[in-house]
DNA sequence: ATTCTCCATGTTATAACATAACGTAATCCC
DNA sequence: GGGATTACGTTATGTTATAACATGGAGAAT
């Protein structure tokens, strides 16, 4: 099954987001890097549910729990996940969310519900967009952002449910 | 020729933005819309060249001519270029540009360059791209955001000539 | 064991981007 | 003239993000 059906749809979500916290701390085991409470903290908070979170929120969460929660705190953090591949930023919401294919860097699409406000994510841009060849004679694209808006199948169910 | 390649390139740049001032009097006689030397004086920052423009760049420029120069000054009139079709906001700079398929709305994508700093706009981006068929199984895309990053070939030359 | 260095975090201040809310002035239309 | 509409002016404030510098701990080097 194809990730962004996964996102829209129920699924075992305290085990995605356990597998995933699992994933960060072995990453970082590998690479040398610290996994401190902080950073468990924020990357938690992303992978809660599939909501993104702007940096003020996080901010919020955190003074919640006693941490220190001045905004370089929060923006140093997301930083650094999104560094390592455990966070993206979506900007249309100036907002951000927990990386679904964590640990490498790559510039995926995502769809954005404006009613769940969900955020799925399709990695591997490259296979699943192609670009019109024409560009490329003009463009070396480095680097991708799509972000689609729109509504998910659920959100739309119920939406088309109700008229 | 395809629009793209037009911005990376040297064009008629004063023809292509008289035509554009044209177009928008044209549009707003037709749908009996002011245009306010405000309105003509922002939409001719767009034009100037390729370059977006910041809310508050705008702003200093405004102020320079004598225009007042508060904030909603600028938002307002940038809010009805893009309204009526004649300007977009690129998210990925907070930045505005003129349109270069001026009077219908519609949903393009985006090639900046990074040394250069244009913008080159692609329209009638659903014929260009393909998107997975998949994906409209989990959700339905009301509104497109591509822009990509990179370097386009006119500075390409230049970097690779220094090598 | 002390100094050094590195890294994460803490703190203060400010920059950069954007909107809310209300006021004024001209125009049109009846 | 009264009422509606549209554009612009003004003040204030909200929201998002970064610069710059201070502190503190952990491990390596001497």
């Amino acid at each position: 099954m194809k990730n962004s059906s996964k996102i829209f749809k129920k699924h075992n979500h305290s085990n995605c987001s356990k597998q995933a916290l699992k994933a960060f701390e072995k990453h970082c085991f590998e690479k040398n890097l610290q996994v401190t409470p902080l950073r468990q903290k924020i990357l938690e908070y992303l992978l809660k549910d599939h909501r993104p979170l702007g940096a003020y929120e996080i901010l919020d969460l955190l003074r919640k729990e006693g941490f220190s929660s001045t905004p370089p705190i929060a923006y140093r953090v997301l930083d650094f996940l999104i560094a390592e591949g455990f966070a993206h930023k979506i900007k249309g919401l100036n907002a951000f969310v927990a990386c679904t294919e964590p640990g490498n860097v790559h510039s995926p699409m995502f769809m954005i519900c404006r009613k769940c406000k969900k955020v799925a994510e399709v990695s591997g841009l490259e296979d699943q967009i192609t670009f019109p060849q024409y560009l490329s004679d003009d463009f070396n694209i480095e680097n991708t952002m799509v972000e689609l808006l729109g509504v998910c199948t659920s959100c739309g169910k119920i939406e088309s449910a109700r008229c």
